[in-house]
DNA sequence: TTAGACTTGTCAGTATTTGACAAATATAAT
DNA sequence: ATTATATTTGTCAAATACTGACAAGTCTAA
């Protein structure tokens, strides 16, 4: 909760004994730039979190969350912003949903 | 609330009863580029945010919820994810927050 | 000191974003 | 209808950012 995305896929990796090249063979990644992802000096590629579930068996939902919340976190803390836009964004969320329902609707 | 980015600036803009182009000139935006923007076909710059809310005389604070909250809704609407993400950026914010208060005092 | 693991720097290739312009369409006034 | 202005859309080269790859470095444990 408290970690990075990168420190968590480093706590995947060091729990299930893996070696950096080996996990990073499995993504499909070199291993010195997986190093450089687990201290966050690049960012995981949002297309790779399907591979990631499915090498340590993770529900890819949570996998999600924990990679979004990382990175809105930065955003905000790099932009000094208010965490208001956390509760606007949701409000936001669903409104998208339920436009997006109602257009599935009339499709029928 | 409910709207867009692009859609609040256009909504800012007709209210001021300026034109894409007067606008565009203010923001150093070709009125092309504006228009793609308020029609959610291009993103607005977060860079350009100050000067926005120079031009409208507007709290920088609340123009960035605005900004973040809608990148933020549409990731997780356009990736299919879970709102769980905005409560668990919420508390990575305040501990990189924390963390780095910490390091403030530490300087002193 | 050797081997394996990890880190860091760099860089070319790739992908994405941006600014700019032209052309099409829409709107409004005369 | 015609003209002027506003807006939209398409395109493209330039700028920017991202990615994969490799070399060279440090660190650690046998």
């Amino acid at each position: 909760m408290k970690q990075s995305f990168g420190e968590y896929i480093r706590h995947l990796r060091t729990k299930n004994e893996l070696t950096l090249t080996q996990l990073g063979a499995k993504l499909d990644l070199d291993s010195a730039n997986l190093s450089k992802i687990e201290n966050g000096k690049r960012d995981f590629d949002e297309k790779r979190l399907i591979l990631l579930a499915q090498v340590f068996e993770l529900n890819l939902e949570e996998l999600k969350t924990e990679f979004f919340s990382d990175l809105f976190a930065k955003k905000l803390y790099e932009s000094s912003s208010s965490t208001d836009a956390l509760f606007v964004a949701e409000k936001k969320v669903k409104y998208l949903r339920q436009i997006n329902a109602k257009q599935e609707s009339l499709k029928l």
